[in-house]
DNA sequence: AACGGACCCAACCGCGCTCTT
DNA sequence: AAAGAGCGCGGTTGGGTCCGT
């Protein structure tokens, strides 16, 4: 309201964050939790916007984000979510615990749409000079589909709650990680934090801390410290109920694996990523048994261009 | 080796919502 | 009830890296 942006002050630093900075900004936020961003600057003296201390912890501080190396089932996931809810970018990012909602958007917009309007392509040209389409069918799937969904997202986010606790020994592991990293700026460019982002997704013994930790869906995943201390063995309804749950008629082409669920419910004790990196071409091979994929799915998961002929010749799934 | 375009992603910006005073 | 403060979200951009020529 008529206020100027926080970051216009004199003195409020931009650009890329150093690895210094970092560092003040996670031990402020072990010691004091996040939230109360305002204070933050004050606080630790960082010569940055609330704001941007605020977006820096979410989208790359956070103990518990994966980033990179997205694997095709959260491909298929983020492409039936972004269908089902549009650019609901924190929305979608609350379905996966472990992407930030920036991760998730960025990811959309350099891979899956091109991928997607690859596929448009394949299948029919003229399909994609009226590009207004998709929308409408997806629109359509979409609004046949929220009520169901909106029915139990409050149930998942629960269960999901336990992935978005903080964790003071991945801060710390962090802190070491940068300690013994060269000082020389890596300036959060992608090559270089590499090191950082194992760091962090491995470690996944999540158990302090509040809430507000991720700007995405922060309110559904907020719980208190109790709460959080218990989540380890937290079980609010079983896997079983959340894949059947999951399962709504069409909406099981949203195949939740369920060893991503437990990695999630259990307070994350072992390392996820690595499974999930690892197993891939299994998993694929299982997610195909699951549950039946949408064709684009297939396709994205094939990525092979060897398979198009043959699925050009199968009819559109029931959202495309 | 040098150049330039394409790609990628961290960070910024602006808007809107909620809460507080 | 109105105004201000704080925060979250989605869209956009700047600049580093990659890759082909």
């Amino acid at each position: 309201m008529g206020r100027p942006p926080c970051c216009d002050k004199v003195g409020i630093k931009k650009g890329p964050w150093t690895p210094e900075e970092d560092i003040i900004l996670v031990s402020y936020i072990q010691e004091h939790g996040p939230g109360n961003w305002r204070s933050v600057p004050t606080n630790t003296g960082l010569l940055r916007c609330s704001k941007s201390c605020r977006l820096r912890w979410t989208n790359y501080l956070r103990p518990g984000i994966k980033r990179g190396n997205f694997t095709p089932h959260e491909e298929g996931m983020i492409i039936h979510l972004q269908a089902l809810l549009g650019n609901k970018w924190a929305a979608i990012a609350s379905y996966l615990p472990q992407r930030t909602d920036n991760d998730i958007k960025n990811y959309w917009n350099t891979h899956l749409k091109k991928k997607i309007k690859k596929f448009q392509t394949a299948l029919d040209p003229q399909l994609v000079s009226n590009s207004t389409n998709r929308h409408l069918v997806s629109k359509s799937y979409s609004d046949k589909r929220n009520l169901d969904i909106n029915n139990h997202v409050s149930l998942l986010r629960l269960n999901q709650s336990s992935t978005y606790a903080s964790s003071t020994e991945n801060i710390s592991r962090l802190l070491e990680g940068w300690m013994r990293s060269s000082p020389k700026s890596n300036n959060g460019r992608k090559d270089q934090e590499k090191p950082h982002q194992s760091s962090s997704s491995n470690s996944n013994t999540n158990k302090n801390n509040n809430s507000n930790s991720n700007s995405v869906a922060a309110a559904p995943f907020q719980c208190n410290q109790a709460k959080v201390e218990q989540e380890n063995n937290c079980d609010i309804i079983s896997h079983e109920e959340l894949e059947s749950l999951l399962s709504l008629d069409n909406l099981n082409n949203i195949s939740w694996e369920k060893s991503s669920c437990d990695s999630t419910l259990q307070g994350s004790q072992t390392t996820p990523t690595d499974e999930t990196l690892d197993c891939t071409s299994e998993r694929v091979q299982r997610l195909e048994n699951q549950a039946p994929l949408s064709l684009l799915e297939k396709w994205l998961l094939d990525d092979s261009t060897g398979q198009m002929e043959e699925m050009m010749e199968v009819e559109l799934s029931p959202i495309f």
